[in-house]
DNA sequence: TAGATTGTTAATCGATTAACAATC
DNA sequence: TAGATTGTTAATCGATTAACAATC
């Protein structure tokens, strides 16, 4: 399913690689090693030399990667030159709020419109993209071929909409409902998990809370 | 830094299996084994049985768990019941939804304010939780004892904003700008990445795609 | 040349999955 | 009892890290 050899967590640290080197700005050296990307990210050498080996064949010994070049080279690699048309399913705060969200453009991310069982909502944003009433959907979709679905419903409308969005013939969809959505085997879904991320941080924060009581205790 | 072997791929499934487990509401079944959640989420069998052991022991061989008594263990394993606030930091649209997202007190977060270097903002989208400007965030953080702070600017301000939250009290990140943080090894940083989601939805459908193509050209 | 850095091969670590014994 | 399900121990798999040879 993936391009031979890339993992998941090779591709989900490629991002970050870029948004790093970007925001060296004009403080940018003309040459960049693993090295140095390791020491500011935190990250162990060999891991972020390996990452790199997947975007670029241009590193040199002593010298590293010219920056220039692996920007574009991680850029390309992650298709931020070629733009994918996109639309959103729910224009509620959450649906609205990525809807407008400027910096989906550089991830080469074009969100085209929102669509609504309410379809009073207008886009008061300060955006001119429509928001459009379900029954819509389909047309929108075949007639644009738009491949990509962002899902932002409340849960228990998301399998619905998941099933819409699969027979308007998306074949990826990115799903920010905390559910496990159904689909044929063909169809991909990336979720958007917030109430893990939050999972992840309270339980982290507590045990260090408790870690702490329990030393007054002691 | 976790409960001791408790793995954070654990952790972030559990929610997963609490929202499917709610998402039964009347259908919901008395009894619920591992098997059951397995299949209806496409996990193994042995990996929900293994996740479920840390937050129960009241499995029961041919039986399973008692629905009811497992939604309630896994919600005060994940700390839904006691509630803890937040303060966010960027009130722009992303800032802003999160704010007004009513879904997180579910979660056990109840994020207080919002705070943003233009105080003229106000919070348009029907509530009534204030904006307020970054000189108030010191005393407001200390004041109430603010554990958790989420960041929500534009990447170049998240590490001066960051520095302002552990300045604050803040001991956990929940950080939405596209940047690796800088922070004092006591805090927790969770970042919720966008970009690394998008990149790999972006590259298993650009591989599908071009597979696809393969197939026709071949 | 010497040394920093690359890329690769081997070892380690952790998470997932398979096999199985215990039990209601 | 028989069989479904639990929980555990062992095997597998994949990702990370360590060791090292190649090179500019």
């Amino acid at each position: 399913m993936l391009t031979p050899g890339i993992s998941k967590q090779t591709l989900r640290r490629l991002p970050f690689y870029l948004s790093y080197l970007k925001s060296l700005r004009k403080d940018m050296p003309d040459f960049i090693s693993a090295t140095a990307i390791a020491d500011a990210l935190k990250l162990n050498q060999v891991q972020v030399r390996k990452d790199l080996a997947f975007v670029s064949s241009s590193g040199r010994p002593k010298v590293g990667y010219r920056t220039q070049d692996l920007i574009s080279e991680i850029e390309s690699f992650l298709g931020y030159n070629e733009t994918d048309n996109a639309i959103i399913v729910g224009a509620g705060r959450l649906g609205k709020a990525l809807m407008n969200y400027e910096g989906f453009k550089e991830y080469g991310l074009n969100i085209l419109a929102a669509f609504d069982t309410n379809a009073d909502l207008v886009n008061t944003e300060g955006s001119d993209k429509p928001i459009m009433p379900m029954n819509k959907l389909r047309d929108f979709c075949v007639g644009l071929k738009i491949r990509i679905g962002i899902i932002t419903v409340p849960s228990e409308y998301a399998q619905d909409v998941c099933d819409a969005l699969v027979g308007s013939g998306v074949l990826a969809i990115w799903n920010f409902a905390p559910v496990h959505l159904r689909v044929p085997e063909y169809i991909i879904v990336q979720n958007e998990n917030m109430a893990s991320s939050l999972a992840v941080l309270s339980n982290h924060l507590n045990q260090k809370l408790s870690d702490k009581n329990i030393l007054k205790v002691g």
